[in-house]
DNA sequence: TATGAATGAGAATTCATTCAT
DNA sequence: TATGAATGAATTCTCATTCAT
């Protein structure tokens, strides 16, 4: 087993580093950026407001933070989810479903995610370029798959770029809704849901 | 002509209150929510800071008129455009083009509204429900025509209130990409592509 | 009598500045600058501390108008002192009593000016220029008075500036003396000493 | 060699108080007392910030053992200087070229001596009396050699505490300048001018 | 002895709201 | 009705000092 060239500090303070982002996604998620301060998110981590400042630089780069690991784990989860699905309409379900899934599991995460990507499009610029990424590469994720599929001539000849973005916005939709009202129906019916639209629209025949 | 009840007084303040409003509008777009000021709305107006306060009780209440103000023209379009348009096809065609003309031409006003209802998942109780309902009305509009169409079995007998939930989220999701990138296409072409995409799915044949 | 262009607002404010830098000096000089808080000099000068950011914008900004304001008192006291004076011999004996009288009567006051001309050396770059040229202005002063003399033939040939420096510092030192110490002396008396010094040395014949 | 009751551990502690002390006396040169914060000295010690605290009290102690060991080296070298001339013209002229020469060799220490010494008068309490005398002592030492010579009547009767004085503040305003501007004129000049100027005056004849 | 992670008191600054004019 | 000067609660961030290892 090799030396990794991590020290117990570095593991250290790692392990700090991931309890004061699960601290915060939390405290953000109930209060929103402007409302938490540092004094919850150090409250909810368990620590002193000076502790925060020796594992972050700033109130804004642990919201970042905590959004770019939340970001990692859904794009991770969903690319896993598309990789394994054999055909393109097996991938659109799955990406559908394990979104839904992982949003599920993660609410206050989402509420972050969702208030954020809300307002990529008020304030473009106030996003690191890798956070931007992250998020943008859910899309294209989506968008391979539909290429592929189109130039197998397994579908229609639809521009795979806009298609992926209607898929991605409807499951947004979707997310939203429940978590606003209660998880009505199952996953799996709603997921069923958007398969079938996207498949074959809804004019008859 | 009838006596209305409406003083030359009231008359005169509700002119105030909409030049307020728009002045808000555009402050609170630039700066967002958090960043705007009441100096900046003041001055925008170009009107005294007590002043404001002669019209709205706080700061929040100018922002939740501003954005109910908005919301209310937009309803207003959407449904007049489902109303003119003869079938479902022409009306989802109406609704998109409508919508993306619209924010085309009050782009200050769609970073507001979008950065709001992305957080009505954050924090849903700190809308006033009048707001909430115009937001929903949308989509019930969408609906309602989606539901007339199917029970006429004019489409294949999808959920109406999910369709039309998946329209708005793909319209919305477009008129975000349009005010991020520059609007690279015609809104007519954006319109038809989701007209097309909903209407036949992606499916061969 | 002529309209200045001034309004009451003008002179409101002018009023607030100059209590604000009155209350300021205070507390200044009995904490110095970086014990000195602005909770302290709200509290001094009787306003809330939201109002010092009405007329300042900054703690520092308070504290170089405080300084500047007594400099400036200093500097004219000075030159009319010299410009009274018929001869170089009264001249550097009304320039030593003028300070020394007026730090006697602004004891907290010098508190500042020594301690900041103490850091010039220290920082050179931390004070605007202004109040830079308003301090060297006072040896300035006496080095035109001595070159004076000098071309005139009344003194014997000796570098102006050097001598003039020579003068300022011992007078400086003089005044912090007087205050550490009680002014045990009189100021004549003091006066009377450097003046004598400087005019004839120490040396025998 | 007589054992001085000094043990190893007692060396070594000495080693480190003067590590410690040097590296303090450069930190507080370049930020200024307030500014430099105990990270600071640790980084430019090379210890852990929590071994300085093994070997002074707190910052200010640091701060005042700094100022102080500076000081004391300024009073000895002064001292040997003035012991070493013959006459007090001579003693005078060892005087200003010593002190010029120190500063010059060690213009990091003279930010903190003259910055705290401008202090003295604004905040007389809050140096330790060791640290006062040692400043004085500097002015006694030439007020004895100044006196000597008055008794034995090779100069003026002058009073000898306020020509001591005299001479050092000119002396410490010359190394103030120089260490603003470029030492631009060589230190046997300035000291040549300031000897000549208390000796003989400015008068003609 | 040496360390540096943890702490929390403390300070500057902002800004929504009030209220005397 | 209109104003804007005044307010002070609230927030972020700093850093001297402590103490467990």
């Amino acid at each position: 087993m090799p030396w990794q060239g991590r020290t117990k500090q570095d593991v250290l303070s790692e392990v700090r580093c991931a309890e004061i982002l699960d601290a915060a996604r939390g405290v953000f998620a109930r209060k929103g950026y402007q409302a938490a301060t540092m004094d919850d998110i150090a409250a909810a981590t368990g620590v002193g407001k000076g502790t925060l400042y020796l594992y972050y630089r700033s109130k804004r780069d642990i919201y970042l933070a905590a959004l770019e690991r939340g970001l990692r784990a859904v794009c991770d989860i969903t690319a896993a989810a598309l990789d394994t699905a054999p055909t393109l309409e097996e991938k659109i379900r799955a990406f559908v479903l394990t979104k839904v899934q992982f949003f599920d599991d993660h609410r206050d995460f989402y509420r972050i995610y969702h208030a954020e990507f809300g307002n990529v499009v008020a304030h473009p610029s106030c996003l690191p370029p890798s956070v931007k990424q992250l998020y943008l590469g859910q899309v294209q994720q989506l968008e391979h798959a539909i290429e592929a599929a189109r130039d197998e001539g397994r579908i229609r000849p639809v521009d795979p770029g806009k298609a992926a973005f209607a898929i991605f916005e409807i499951t947004r939709g979707l997310i939203a809704r429940r978590l606003l009202a209660d998880p009505s129906l199952s996953a799996e019916a709603e997921g069923a849901f958007i398969v079938d639209l996207i498949w074959k629209g809804i004019a008859n025949r």
